[in-house]
DNA sequence: CTACTTTCTAGACATTGACTATTTTATAGA
DNA sequence: TCTATAAAATAGTCAATGTCTAGAAAGTAG
């Protein structure tokens, strides 16, 4: 079995420093030299951990999509009609967005999809949890159509709500209008009818 | 009146020469120096232009705004019913992010609009452009509310698509559904009735 | 022709990401 | 327990970059 010798582990120091740092700066702030002065070691140590700067930022995507889903799951599993679950998974997803700004910036990033890897699989595994919870995965056929479709119109309004408001286009509380009005939208055009997993 | 000398206009070549490489290599591949490599100056020269690099980013973003006015400008002003011509707003919308995706990240940055400058000024013309294109502005009053959440609805879907299909989460052509697809949402929402410019 | 301003050059500096050789620490095998 | 082996961390180096400064060159206006 491995384990950490000088520094405890200081791969996780590292990956929650980073995500400090990651709040404070931005993408842009983040320095891997910075990084290990605050840790406490020299300005190489990290390359043991993550071979490169990119390294380090897929790693925290990953954390990042891993925390969401934890999020997002809470939301998928609260007792309610439909209509209000569907605002809570809204809310949960765009206020993860807000709070962890850069780090969305990072998990969405065009580099870290340029070829499947484990940010990738992480953002599979999100989207998955978050289909099945919403959407019924019984009768496939015509209806599969009709449920990819109103997924994607899901995973845009609540993308595009967390724009808006990142980009201090709109207030948060205007976007907590917005996931509302974009939820009562989708449930009732025409895509949303008999494919939700809980008509209640 | 002040005229170039040395370079014919330098400040021309380098946001052009600039955008080829934000298209190339993304923000982060845009060096200033190298910028000044390829205008064949030396690498202090773009200082008399642009103070910072940031103050190059930023009048990329208010070119950008300005580009995109344009070409939603002529999708505005097509005539044709309106839930064709909401297709292609929404076409035009997404089909310039999709192709500038590097630049819409300049636009889009939270960094520029921390204080309102003149890229927040392009971002406004650019959506009330939109907005007065898209919703009447008859009507004031209860309607006014609904044409707010309306508007916000469609930046939401039009910025959530593009978002979908830069970080490969869907293609192209599935963007193009997914525009058709909202815009059907929107319009047959409880919100999108009676605000419209041209009911046709 | 002479100030004056703008544009550009050239040199310097600190910071950064990446690479390498080397030492230190831990783990496992005989 | 002693020892080979792998992992983790150090320290030094390098090229590249953004920013700043002083000064030269080019154009403009009185």
């Amino acid at each position: 079995m491995r384990r950490p010798f000088h520094h405890g582990n200081l791969r996780a120091v590292l990956l929650d420093q980073a995500e400090v740092m990651l709040r404070a700066g931005g993408v842009d702030g983040l320095s891997l030299r910075e990084l290990a002065r605050q840790a406490g070691v020299s300005h190489g140590a990290p390359r043991s951990h993550f071979i490169d700067r990119q390294a380090l930022l897929d790693a925290l995507a990953v954390q990042g999509f891993e925390r969401m889903a934890e999020k997002i799951g809470v939301a998928l599993h609260v007792p309610a009609p439909v209509r209000e679950r569907f605002r809570l998974v809204g809310r949960a997803y765009v206020d993860f967005a807000v709070d962890n700004a850069a780090l969305m910036e990072l998990m969405f990033a065009a580099k870290s999809n340029e070829v499947p890897g484990p940010v990738t699989d992480a953002a599979v595994r999100l989207f998955t949890l978050l289909d099945d919870g919403l959407v019924a995965n019984s009768n496939a056929g015509a209806g599969g159509q009709h449920r990819e479709r109103f997924k994607l119109l899901f995973a845009a309004a609540m993308q595009g709500t967390a724009a808006l408001i990142t980009s201090r286009r709109i207030t948060r509380e205007q976007g907590e209008v917005l996931v509302d009005d974009a939820m009562d939208a989708l449930l009732a055009s025409q895509l949303g009818t008999g494919i939700l997993a809980d008509e209640r």
